[in-house]
DNA sequence: TATTGTTATACTCTATAACTATA
DNA sequence: TATAGTTATAGAGTATAACAATA
């Protein structure tokens, strides 16, 4: 009678390690978009936080965090300093008191408007490299990994 | 004569956008490696490095810090405490004398031998979720937004 | 002169727990 | 009791410049 081993496992090729591919894959992409940010003195946290409330409204601070993958702490903190730089406003829940909405302010949306040629430039710039087909493809195999439960 | 207007650009959704794509797209796979990595008292930065010279072998800093995405300085400080932990190991390159050559050691290995069960399984889990040929065709795209030049 | 890596410094985010107010 | 958000705190990474050693 054999016992028989467990399989043996191997690390795979970092390429193809998905963490690893896809913070590679980033990189490449937000390369140009630090440049922008650096000039217009904003993080990549606050540039999230900006492009998630142009898209949902006012919306309460748990679905940012969520959204914009940053934690409570964190975001409380940011926001204190993005209200007082005024590109966001926040008013209370009157009905629920617990919650505080938030919204993005016209100064937000200028900082918005007035860069995303930037990052619609480099959109382009990998359209034009991978074709858009391709381009259509990852966005929507990124939207599925992202909902797969692990 | 008229003279017309810029073309009027939009932000695009969230979901279509890359940058926050592929952000989210990897917390969803990081999750589990982050419990993984808190219970190793591991960072991220580090199991990136460990990925990265076992794949690599014996390499300059330079190396490690572009594969791994970080910055020199930060790398740095990081080998200095991996390192005295044991799990790399430096050594002075003999042919140039500025350069310092890392590489990892056994205690690093094992590190990676007895959690790679851990990433394969995750792998696995997403593999029976959304197919091996879509994830293939994922891999290879973000292996190919990599390489374009922005 | 250019390159490799280190040091120093200021800033920011992460992670966790404890807390307040409200439901 | 549970939830939304805040505060506090420790730890770690980021970004930049200045520097040393070597090529």
């Amino acid at each position: 009678m054999t016992v028989e081993n467990p399989p043996l496992q191997r690390t795979r090729e970092t390429s193809r390690a998905l963490p690893i591919a896809l913070l590679r894959a980033r990189e490449t992409v937000m390369s140009p978009i630090r440049d922008m940010l650096h000039d217009l003195n904003l993080t990549e946290q606050k540039w999230r936080i900006l492009r998630t409330l142009e898209e949902c409204g006012r919306v309460e601070q748990s679905t940012i965090a969520k959204e914009a993958c940053l934690l409570l702490p964190s975001l409380t903190r940011i926001l204190r300093t993005m209200e007082a730089d005024g590109q966001i406003a926040r008013a209370a829940d009157l009905t629920d008191k617990r919650r505080t909405l938030v919204e993005i302010t016209e100064t937000g949306r200028a900082i918005l408007r007035d860069n995303i040629h930037v990052s619609n430039g480099i959109y382009q710039s990998i359209q034009s490299q991978m074709g858009q087909e391709k381009l259509d493809t990852l966005l929507d195999l990124l939207q599925e990994l992202q909902q797969v439960r692990v």
